[in-house]
DNA sequence: CACTATGTTTAGCG
DNA sequence: CCGCTAAACATAGT
């Protein structure tokens, strides 16, 4: 579930493993996830080490001794592991970078929404890929000055990564929530304060994702997330995961805004 | 078998 | 150009 956190936690594990170490080889396992051809790959690649990872939204960038980039976008699906040995390579590894010293890192995809290339520079690809400010990086006042005079419901903007790079549909329905905006809401009709309010529910979902390495069930009760059905493991035998975390009597809803799927407290989250 | 799914891109329509 | 919708991608899990 490759939003701006768990990419952001993909990078770190990435940088811990791989700054400093030299590739030694390329294993292609499924070339459906290469953006880059797979020589021009391997050339770019062998023999050179890692010298830093950097994050741009959902894309994860391990930086060359070359100057080059490897670019991650991780789809729907993504996933990164460590392994030695290849009857332990994780199921779905679909390309593996193998280290000097034996360890190799698989990108795990089962869906193959993912895509591996390679890239020039962060700018250059933020500009190709149409990407604005992280999320982490975007102020109150350019949040507000990209969508308030937008006549777009607030959330289809929200999941726009050319307003804001990182935001998917459970983080923006957790943000919205602890907003308390609802997700239908004309982003030309918000207040200044609620845009005040949108900035800090940013800051405060991604952060408090981020603290838990990504880990849904481990978020503070008051995240609307646990009321998304997919925490098995909520407390066995209860239904409470379909109630508000605030209002406990107050079933939570699920529609459909933008086409994608949306949960909403109806009384934190008035309709427009 | 039917249905849903975290992301992105593109085509089509008004 | 704006806004919106549907479809496509490829596959697993329930």
């Amino acid at each position: 579930m490759p939003e701006l956190p768990e990419v952001e936690t993909y990078r770190r594990f990435l940088d811990d493993l791989l700054v400093g170490q030299t590739i030694v080889a390329l294993e292609v396992k499924d070339a459906h996830v290469l953006a880059t051809d797979e020589d021009t790959l391997r050339n770019a690649l062998n023999g050179h080490s890692v010298t830093a990872t950097h994050r741009l939204g959902k894309n994860c960038f391990l930086k060359l001794d070359s100057g080059q980039l490897l670019a991650l976008h991780f789809g729907m699906t993504g996933d990164v592991g460590a392994y030695r040995d290849e009857p332990d390579a994780p199921r779905f590894t679909r390309v593996a970078l193998h280290l000097a010293d034996g360890l190799r890192v698989a990108f795990i995809d089962p869906r193959k929404f993912g895509r591996i290339r390679l890239v020039d520079s962060v700018a250059r690809y933020q500009k190709d890929k149409k990407l604005g400010p992280d999320a982490l990086d975007i102020t109150a006042q350019q949040l507000q000055a990209a969508l308030g005079h937008r006549k777009s419901l607030i959330k289809p903007l929200l999941l726009d990564q050319s307003i804001t790079a990182g935001l998917g549909n459970w983080i923006v329905d957790e943000v919205l929530f602890q907003a308390r905006v609802h997700p239908e809401r004309r982003a030309d009709t918000l207040t200044d304060s609620e845009f005040e309010a949108l900035h800090t529910a940013v800051q405060l979902v991604l952060n408090t994702a981020i603290r838990h390495e990504a880990t849904y069930s481990r978020f503070p009760a008051s995240f609307l997330i646990h009321a998304r059905g997919w925490d098995t493991s909520a407390t066995p035998g209860t239904d409470n995961h379909i109630f508000c975390p605030v209002h406990t009597k107050t079933k939570v809803e699920k529609s459909y805004v933008g086409a994608r799927a949306t949960y909403v407290c109806p009384r934190c989250q008035p309709a427009p």
